[in-house]
Order: structure tokens, then C-alpha cells, then sequence
DNA sequence: CAACTATCTAGATAGCTGTCGAATCAGAAG
DNA sequence: CTTCTGATTCGACAGCTATCTAGATAGTTG
């Protein structure tokens, strides 16, 4: 069973393991280590351990559900969870599910402030990913 | 089972059916309709709707061959399959459906030509997808 | 037309994923 | 300490997905 023909060491993009507010440490230092890499894809192609790296922080943009809650997230300076519901005909744990994938993906980080919990975008996340996706600033070679 | 609480009718973002070549009609103008669609995630929150017609492109991209492969193609004029496949330790059909992923998703237009299929990236989707996760023009709004 | 090559489609299968309800954890308030 | 509320974790399950092999399709070449 090949599956993805890969056997590198994943390095993930981000926090994934910490249960819950960990990040306190250095947030920008501890992230970018796997997202801040590459250049655009239209300049040159990706090895097999960049796009291991990279494809879950799109994987996690991937689900309708996530990428609102991103947006959501990313449009305000931070959002409660509870506001977060409240906006979706989906359980608790279901919209909990889906913030922990955008955590663990790098996008988002979280923090409780008493009984709420408060998630923020992580504009560092965002701006690589769009960096990649980025034209190449050459006159597009549409033939050769 | 509630799955993703859309009821929207999709209106993909591109070419989904196309069996093998049919894009030669008007490739720019037929592709945009749901990929160019918003303001960045960092200034304005996506519709569900909006979000049901982007997500799919992220997802597209969200697996490690298939980030690969748009950036092989991306960082080329064009592309042929069999090139494409031999940097890779999957079979023909597997890379075959990640091909069909990339080209549903209006990330890729494909084109038989002879006895080979060459793929191209499509600019405008990157070009829109990569607005999206722009960061804010404004200074970074980290708190309130 | 027959044979050959490149690519795609069809069908099968193991593993992943989105969802839920129930239970648990974290703080605030009695 | 007990209770209440907000959020997460746990366990289960249906549906999706990445992969394969086998077969079909498209086009070139003899």
C-alpha cells in the first residue's frame, strides 16, 4: 500500500499537539517553519516534502464549513467560539472539531479568557499560502 | 444527517464534466463565475454559499500529490501527463484522478494533442484564491 | 485494419473525515 | 463545595477518497 509515495518526516506546519492555550511561548517563531518556505507555484515546482508540508494548511481551507469559520475568524480581530456556533446548524463538538483542524493546520490559534474561548487568525499562515498562489510577476507564459 | 448544512445549488467553479477537451469555446470566460467571487477572508466573512463554491478549490489543493502536481504545471508553460507521472510513484489512474481533481476544482485545463494530454494551470483561479488569503492592507488588527 | 502507446474509466477496497450524542474539563457564580 | 455554562474530548458511524488492477478509449504507425 503506497498511499502517498511519501516517507519524510512531516514537520507539520504548526502547533498540533498542544491541547489547549500553549502558545503563550513565542507564537510568530514557533509557526512559520514549514508554511514560510516556497516560492509561488507558478515560479517553481514544489519537492515532495513542501507539498507535504504545505497541502494540509490548504486541506484545512478545503472544507466549506472550515473556510467560513476561517473567514470568520480572519475579518475580525478575534471571535468567541460561542459566536462562532451560533452561526452554523452544527453541534458544539462539531464546530470544536473543525477549529481544532484549523489550529493544528497553523491558520488559527486560541486562548481562553474565562469561560470563553477567543481564536485569532495567524496572518503569517495566510500570507505564505497566498504567496504561493501568487501570479508570476513575468507576463503570463501562457505556450512556449 | 445534517453533513454540511448547505442546501445552495453548487455552481461549480469550473469545467466538471467536460469527459476530454471541450474547453476551446471560451476558457477565461467560462471558468470564473465562482472563484471570483470575494473579498479577502481578512476583510469580509464568506456566505455559506460563497464558501460551498471556494472550499472546493483549497481542497483540490489540500493533498500533497495534488499541491505538487499544480506546481509542477503551474511552473511551466504546459505539461505533459506522462511527465507528470514519472516524477511520481503512483499509478497512471492515480495520477489520472488527481489530474481530474485539479481540472474539476478550475485549477487546470487539459488538452489532447497527438498521442499526449498536456495540462496548463489556469491563472485567474490562482489569482483569485491567492486574494483571498491576503493579508489586510490595513496595519494587522491583533486586538480590539 | 492490426498493433502499439498514452491516457482515461470502472470497480474494488482500506483508511480518512464530518457528524453526532454522551461524557468530560474549565471557570464563574451561588 | 455544588451548580451552571461554555468548550473540548471520546466513541461511533455513514460517506468520501486515494489507491490499485483491469479494461476501455484515442490516436499514431505499420
Amino acid at each position: 500500500m503506497l498511499k502517498q509515495a511519501v516517507s519524510v518526516t512531516p514537520s507539520l506546519p504548526t502547533a498540533a499537539q498542544p491541547p489547549t492555550g500553549q502558545q503563550a511561548a513565542s507564537p510568530e517563531a514557533a509557526n512559520q517553519s514549514a508554511v514560510a518556505c516556497c516560492a509561488p507555484l507558478s515560479v517553481r515546482a514544489l519537492t515532495t516534502d513542501q507539498a507535504v508540508n504545505l497541502a494540509p494548511a490548504f486541506k484545512a481551507l478545503g472544507d466549506p464549513v472550515r473556510l467560513r469559520l476561517m473567514s470568520m475568524i480572519a475579518s475580525v480581530p478575534e471571535a468567541c467560539v460561542c459566536d462562532l456556533a451560533s452561526a452554523f446548524d452544527l453541534s458544539g463538538p462539531t464546530i470544536s472539531h473543525h477549529l481544532k483542524v484549523l489550529r493544528d493546520a497553523g491558520l488559527v490559534e486560541s486562548d481562553r479568557r474565562a469561560t470563553w474561548v477567543w481564536y485569532r487568525a495567524r496572518p503569517e499562515a495566510f500570507r505564505q499560502l497566498g504567496a504561493l498562489l501568487a501570479p508570476p510577476a513575468d507576463p503570463p507564459p501562457t505556450r512556449n
